[in-house]
DNA sequence: AGAATTTACGCGGTCCGTAACCATG
DNA sequence: CATGGTTACGGACCGCGTAAATTCT
């Protein structure tokens, strides 16, 4: 049994159970992949595809089994790589991390700056994606590391440490009547047209889930995946605008007045999630450090609230 | 990398560094073996031994984590190979057990009878060793399974599913004094001198914990690591025994008069123990099936005691 | 001096790419 | 007939064994 046999049957079943992409993803020719297969399939003695005629369909029960042993050796073997890279080329690499679009535009950008300042040789991507798509991603290893607040918690596969908390605030135009309100309560909230994000970020489920269990129904006149869309729309003056507390920023958001809403809501915990079974580099391992160090003025995870 | 590679590198640690001897292990001549560990070496950029000269003397802080992932690479084609040979060769294979002498004298027989009734074609192999022994070997892959009363509970890597309970009984020629002591207490067994196991086996860590509990201190004038050893002692008078009640056998040891000691003392739990990344064949779970059902009637952990 | 490891070299095997040949929808 | 897979074949590479050179105890 050879590694590249192994490649060659977890891109496949990556790919699809096309031989030909999965031998255009290796760099080899589809002869060569089918090759692979094939003194697998020999020298284990058994089939590990559902077949019709020469086209393979999927995994057969033994396939599935095999397949997830191919896949703990070659994640053995990509972390013997990694950890030889991180002794030769310590300050070198890519990392590449995944976050939705609240994370990347508002909690990142400080992250990166002190991060990249540290390894200027790392090369850093930033991915973005919903939710879900996140911890698709990680556990794809398509991305070293998920920034997630939000639906990891069953995955086994993953780690997620937690590195800050957070709640919301109300974002208003600045003489809008909502800011005359003392205090300011759920109900205030449901008086007046709200913009938030949708279901599924930045912690819209347990914002709704708030209102829902004091019966309440705000109006929602505008859900976004992106806190700029809903600032810009709080300015046309279409509603009050409830976000994230990070994503208010002093600086640009003077025309808008804010109120803090950690009384009415519960606290969020951001998380960096990423493969249990995968050697972090060292750098990696940096990144949520300094992430962590970060963001500690916005909330530590196990410390009073500090919503500054 | 390769996988060749990797097997090299982990044999040599297992070989004590010596080269030649790994490469001997290996079916391999040894500059072979020597160009993997520098292929390993170069393609990592690392060093991953400690060196005098040319000797090699130990792995240094990369290679050990290198280890890791090469033995966790190797396992998981194993795993492979396993799979494979589960299905296309169901019937036929290798089973190797380890146990103390009371597990293979006493209760596996009867195990094994059943086992190899159904298995015709599957080789058994009975290690024997002392309960630490026994751990090592299954720690290191030298045998598939463990039957282990004493010693394993701290082990990450091994998996323990225990199987039956037994407790001690009291053995002595008929007509002994002490067969007439009702009830029998930790006391009278301290009034004669006892003949039991030494430390380390079949439970004899529990018993003497007990008699110290009380302030006792039982008078043994014999340690050994074997029942029938014990026996052959009794029999010539030198003291009363304390045995597992399960190597106490009617048919043979007529002549021996046996007493219950389960009021006396703790419950012992024996279990099998296996590498819990190893995939076990299908047989091979069979086997721990059958040792359950058939020291069923010694005493079923989780029910009642029934030392029959 | 002897044991252990590295270097040098050549043969055999095999990996993969090219090209021609089948199957399926 | 186009897409996708298998069979056939040859060149280049490389893994390993033999043998000589080197180094450590």
């Amino acid at each position: 049994m050879e590694l590249r046999q192994l490649r060659s049957f977890v891109t496949l079943v990556e790919s699809d159970f096309n031989v030909s992409q999965a031998a255009e993803r290796l760099h080899l020719v589809q002869p060569a992949v089918s090759q692979h297969l094939r003194q697998l399939e020999d020298e284990l003695g058994v089939r590990l595809f559902r077949r019709r005629g020469k086209r393979l369909l999927g995994l057969n029960e033994v396939g599935d089994k095999v397949l997830a042993y191919a896949r703990a050796a070659l994640t053995a073997t990509g972390n013997i790589a990694a950890v030889g890279k991180d002794h030769a080329q310590e300050q070198t690499g890519v990392l590449r991390v995944a976050a939705t679009h609240t994370q990347a535009r508002y909690v990142l950008p400080s992250v990166v700056r002190r991060f990249s300042a540290e390894y200027p040789g790392v090369a850093l991507e930033i991915h973005q994606g919903t939710p879900a798509q996140l911890i698709d991603m990680v556990v794809r290893d398509g991305v070293d590391l998920a920034v997630c607040t939000e639906g990891l918690d069953p995955h086994p596969a993953l780690l997620a440490v937690p590195c800050y908390r957070w709640n919301r605030c109300l974002v208003a135009p600045e003489g809008h009547p909502v800011l005359a309100c003392k205090p300011l309560t759920l109900d205030v909230l449901c008086a007046y047209p709200v913009i938030t994000y949708v279901f599924g970020f930045t912690g819209r489920g347990n914002m709704s889930d708030t209102f829902s269990r004091e019966g309440l129904r705000p109006h929602v006149v505008l859900g976004a995946v992106d806190t700029d869309v809903i600032k810009t729309y709080v300015r046309e003056g279409l509603g009050i605008g409830i976000i994230a507390d990070m994503a208010y920023q002093p600086d640009h958001d003077a025309d808008l007045a804010r109120r803090d809403l950690s009384h009415l809501f519960p606290w969020e915990v951001t998380k960096i999630a990423h493969l249990r079974n995968k050697y972090l580099r060292g750098f990696q391992q940096r990144f949520i450090d300094v992430f962590q160090a970060e963001t500690a003025g916005l909330g530590q995870v196990g410390r009073g609230p500090k919503t500054g």
